[in-house]
DNA sequence: ATGGCGTACACCGTACGA
C-alpha cells in the first residue's frame, strides 16, 4: 500500500493540481489537512473520477481533513468523537479516521499554535494531550496504525534549516516537542526519520522570499506507525516536486510504501 | 520589529497560517 499525508492548503484552490498529483503519483490512501471546505463542496466527483473515494470531515473556512482512497474505508471516524466539547475552539474538523486494508489510519491537522503563550498555543499543547487520550481509548500499540497529518511541530533540530533561529520559537519549543513525544511514547515509529536518518528534509517552506528555492523549510508533516506497520514499511519520501510551481501549496506530501 | 505570500470571506480589508 501506498499511502500519503499533504496538507492541501485548501483543496478548492488546488483541486486540479491534486487530481494531476493523483495520476502521476497513484497512492492508494492520501490523508489531506486544511481543506479549508465544508463537505459539500469538496471535489467528491472529481477525485471519484480519478479512482478514489473520500471520507470528510470539513468546516467553512478552516481546519477540514479528508482521506481519499482506493480502497474500501470502513469505520469512518470524525474528531475525537468520546470527549465532551471544550468550547466553540474545540469543535474545529482536525481530526478523521478509517480502516483501510487492515490498517488503522488517522488523519490529522494539528493546532498551529500562533506563538508561545498565545491562547492557541494553549490550546495546541492540550489537544496533544486530547490526542494521547485518543489513541489509548481507541487502540494499543500492537493495532495495525498510522497516525498521519500536519502536527505543526518539528521532531528535533534536524528538521528546522535554521535551528539557532528558530530556537524556543513556535513549531520548535521544548513544550511542543514535548507534548508531541508524549503521543509517540504511545508506541509509534517516526516512519520517515527512520528512514532518512541525516535529517535536514523538509515538508514545509514559507510561502514568502526565496524559502522553498534555498531549501529553508521545517519538516512538521509526518508518518508515524505502529510497530506492526512499521517493519512493514520498506520507503518514505517527502516529494518536493509537488512544492513547485505558483500555484503549489506550501507544504509537500509525505509518502510511504507498506508492503 | 516588520514584512515578505497565499487562501477564505466578503471587505475591497481582516483573520489566519507556520
Amino acid at each position: 500500500m501506498k499511502l500519503a499525508t499533504w496538507n492541501i492548503n485548501s483543496v478548492r484552490a488546488r483541486e486540479a493540481r491534486l487530481v494531476a498529483w493523483l495520476a502521476k503519483t497513484a497512492p492508494d490512501v492520501v490523508c489531506l489537512q486544511e481543506t479549508k471546505t465544508e463537505d459539500a463542496s469538496f471535489p467528491t466527483e472529481a477525485l471519484k473520477r480519478a479512482g478514489y473515494d473520500v471520507v470528510l470531515f470539513g468546516q467553512k473556512s478552516y481546519n477540514g481533513v479528508a482521506i481519499a482512497s482506493k480502497l474500501p474505508m470502513t469505520d469512518i471516524s470524525r474528531g475525537f468523537d468520546d470527549e465532551p466539547s471544550a468550547g466553540p475552539i474545540d469543535d474545529e474538523a482536525r481530526v478523521i479516521a478509517a480502516t483501510i486494508g487492515g490498517i488503522r489510519v488517522i488523519d490529522v491537522y494539528v493546532p498551529n499554535g500562533q506563538e508561545l503563550g498565545a491562547e492557541k498555543y494553549v490550546y495546541k499543547l492540550a489537544w496533544y494531550q486530547r490526542l494521547r487520550r485518543y489513541l489509548d481509548r481507541t487502540a494499543t500499540p500492537e493495532t495495525p496504525l498510522v497516525l498521519c497529518g500536519d502536527f505543526n511541530v518539528t521532531s528535533d533540530d534536524l528538521d528546522v534549516w535554521a535551528p539557532e533561529q528558530w530556537a524556543g520559537k513556535i513549531h520548535c519549543s521544548p513544550d511542543e516537542r514535548a507534548a508531541l513525544n508524549d503521543v509517540l511514547a504511545f508506541g509509534l515509529v517516526d516512519t520517515f526519520r527512520a528512514h532518512n536518518p541525516a535529517g535536514k528534509i523538509y515538508s514545509w517552506w514559507d510561502y514568502r522570499g526565496v524559502s522553498f528555492f534555498k531549501n529553508q523549510g521545517l519538516r512538521i508533516d509526518f508518518i508515524y506507525a505502529t510497530q506492526p506497520v512499521a517493519e512493514k514499511i520498506t520507503t518514505v519520501t517527502i516529494d518536493r516536486d509537488a512544492r513547485k510551481g505558483q500555484d503549489a501549496s506550501d507544504h509537500a506530501p509525505v509518502i510511504a510504501t507498506i508492503a
